[in-house]
Parts: C-alpha cells; sequence; structure tokens
DNA sequence: TCTTGACTTGGAGTGGACTCTATCTGGTAT
DNA sequence: ATACCAGATAGAGTCCACTCCAAGTCAAGA
C-alpha cells in the first residue's frame, strides 16, 4: 500500500506517517523507487499506535512500549506498567474534571439566579 | 504586597503574575519606584482567575470574561453563555476520558491474563 | 514533449501557557 | 565602596503532536 492509502484507510495524514516513522514508533518502512509501500506487517503496527494512542498514552510512551514489545514476552510487566501508570493518570484527570464541573455548576446556578432577580 | 509575596500567596511564578497582566487579564498594577505594588483589589481579580482557570476557561475566555465583567450587569447572559459553553466542553471530556479509561481497563486485563500464562 | 500529480526530503511553523535569558536598575547589608 | 538581591524589561525558548512549506524526483497521460 502506498502512503495515500494508509493515511485514507486509518485516517492519518500522510505527513503524521511520516512522523511518526521517524519518531520511531514504525520500522522504517521498505520503498520502491523511493516510495514507501507499507506492508500488512506495518499496517498492524499502524494500528497498534492507534490502539495506544486511543488509550492516552503519549508518543514516547508507545515509543517504549513498542520497544519493550521487540524483547517479547518478558518484558510483559515492564508494559502491563506503562498502562497502569496511564490508568493511573487518567482517573485522576476524570476526577479533576468531575471537581472542576461541579465547580462550574455552582457558578452557572448563581449567574441564574442572578439574571432572574435583573428580570 | 510586592510580586515576591503574592508570588507565595497564590502559588504562581512571579513571570506568571507579570504575564497575565501583560495578557490583559489584571489591570495595569501600580508601581512604587518602578516596583509592582499590588493592591487588595489587584489580588481579588488574581483570585478570580484562579477561580476561572480552575474552571477549566483558556486564558483568552478569561479575559473576555474580565472585560464583560467591567461593563456590568448587562452583561450577565453573556458571560453566562461562556460558562455554560464550557460546561459543555467538560463533560465532553469527562465521557471521552472515561471511554479511554474503560478501555484501558480491558487492556491491562488482557495483560494480566497473559502473565498469568506465563508464570 | 510537456504537464500533472503523487511522492520524497529537511526544516520551519503552530498553539497555549508559561518559563527562561540577558541586561539593567535601585535599595540594603558589610 | 562594594557586593548582593529583588525587581524590571523585551524577547526567545519550551513542550507536544502534528502540519505546512519549498524544492526536488519520477511515472503516467494528452
Amino acid at each position: 500500500m502506498k502512503i495515500s492509502e494508509v493515511s485514507a484507510k486509518y485516517n492519518l495524514a500522510p505527513d503524521t506517517l511520516r512522523y511518526y516513522e521517524n519518531f520511531g514508533l514504525i520500522e522504517r518502512v521498505n520503498k520502491v523507487a523511493g516510495i514507501r509501500e507499507y506492508t500488512a506487517e506495518d499496517c498492524a503496527r499502524i494500528e497498534f499506535i492507534i490502539c495506544m494512542k486511543h488509550a492516552g498514552l503519549s508518543l514516547e510512551d508507545i515509543k517504549k512500549f513498542v520497544n519493550l514489545n521487540k524483547e517479547g514476552d518478558k518484558t510483559l510487566a515492564d508494559r502491563l506498567q506503562i498502562l497502569e501508570n496511564q490508568q493511573k493518570i487518567l482517573a485522576e484527570e476524570i476526577k479533576a474534571k468531575k471537581e472542576t464541573l461541579n465547580y462550574l455548576n455552582y457558578k452557572i446556578n448563581l449567574y441564574k439566579g442572578r439574571m432572574e432577580k435583573c428580570d
């Protein structure tokens, strides 16, 4: 598959695909006459990256994850650690946002009260 | 109060306080011999900014809010609009993060399953 | 033959909210 | 007198994840 096809398939800009490759998330893609030719394996890797992004990991963390993956089952614990760390971060973010939302609701009610008085 | 005192009181770097002033969130702070002297009113404004930041508003939106505030009660509806807009954004963010967390939990369970097999 | 269009590269630009740097000034302590 | 510190300024740098740009290559179609 050419970059434009992969781009369309996964809804990632060609620039983004090249960026991921440069960044080290994907192995160097094989080139035919200077043009990238994505294999099924390359696509699988891209799907994996999308999964991890979906889980909220930074590209840096995904890179770590990918490198650990290469080393096989003996790194399972390390990978689990990354995921659990992300789990903690997400849970905290949700908590903070909920508190903020409560605060905002409170403010909005105050405003609504004031507006009724002005009507 | 001098900038270092305000900085300590609100846990905002002096640079950040000057930045807010330049950005237009705070009125120009009065200077004595070239040095900022924060009044109680200035502090109240800073507290207000912290509140709004806590509510998740961007500095740009806080600036709008502050400017509307100056115009008095006739802008209540506009201010309410900003808050309700932010309420919507936050609610969506929480929803998205919850979905991500569910997905992550699922992944983590898969990993735990695999690790048991390897033990 | 010439144009078009997809692809290549390295490097620069984006946005939001700071944070840091270099250079300067003015007051206090030794 | 001198050193030091807190403060001032304008402007540059940081982070992340792209996104855009200029300049070049190459194959296919009119």
